[in-house]
DNA sequence: ACACCGTGGTTCGAATGTGAACAACCCGAT
DNA sequence: ATCGGGTTGTTCACATTCGAACCACGGTGT
């Protein structure tokens, strides 16, 4: 085992900026959307990956690798969920196991009536207090950080 | 009320990094730290901040809002890293509600010990998939994003 | 047709995280 | 001295999350 690299001063900067960015952002949206849409932000993300759907249907499975959570944790959501009426379940036709969550009428019309304070929570926490070379530099950075944690691990190959 | 401004593709792909990284990385290492040395992410950071600490005790408010949690959720953890052994509580002479949290011999040991794996874990899914430009502006951005959600809401104001 | 292995979802128990309600206490103004 | 307001931690009830166990099914090879 080689010797461990410590982090230096911007490493570790970059580090703590990550975490506790992420933790109050976090807070604040799952408060924001609490309070102005009695969603919790798992579940209005759960409507957005619905809506965005060609037809307003994903299998469980592939809204939970969407969404990044886990299987057992995205059943109990769609739960919660359909006990509202915001989300349907709808069984697969050419797998019997299968399960489509989709959004109804009434999810629909609560996703666009729940959208803009979100987005404009979400410009005044994180967007807006960007310019646009560190937002190209973010979304470039993150969506390899992201990319190389999805899926499988190729750590060694 | 202004008309919604939606995210363009460069602030989507930005908010969906942001959104994506945090989960995967959260999840990665809250996964390394169980396996490798028992402890949860929110303990490891308990001892991190304690042993950063001048004298290895922090109180217990001044911990929560270093660790950007809730002090109830503080209050469990540190009960957990007390039956443990890694952490003890002292009470503060000057004012009789306060609490010291203080690291142990033993909680001292399983941090030195549990350090450099979760460092290479660290550097593995964040910083070392970063260049350095990436990752000071990073740094500089997400700090940014951090100090002006910390503190009071002056949302308002 | 049948045995097998991998997949898709749900259920279950355990661990956490949060805000509200509390009780005890510090401090400054009257 | 004491009254009112803000602090400090804890307790409590509740909402989530996760992984492991489980069941049912799909697809493939023989």
């Amino acid at each position: 085992m080689a010797q461990t690299r410590w982090l230096d001063e911007q490493e570790m900067a970059a580090w703590r900026g990550f975490l506790a960015a992420g933790h109050l952002v976090a807070r604040r949206l799952e408060q924001q959307l609490k309070d102005e849409a009695g969603l919790s932000h798992t579940q209005y993300e759960i409507l957005v990956h619905l809506s965005a759907a060609p037809d307003g249907a994903l299998r469980m499975a592939d809204l939970a690798e969407r969404l990044i959570t886990s299987k057992s944790g995205l059943t109990y959501q769609v739960a919660q969920l359909e006990k509202a009426g915001l989300v349907g379940r709808r069984s697969c036709t050419s797998d019997v196991r299968g399960v489509f969550a989709e959004l109804t009428e009434q999810g629909a019309a609560v996703l666009r009536e729940a959208a803009p304070g979100h987005v404009a929570a979400v410009r005044e926490a994180l967007i807006d207090v960007l310019d646009r070379e560190q937002l190209v530099v973010l979304a470039e950075a993150l969506g390899e950080v992201s990319r190389r944690l999805r899926g499988p691990d190729r750590t060694g190959e």
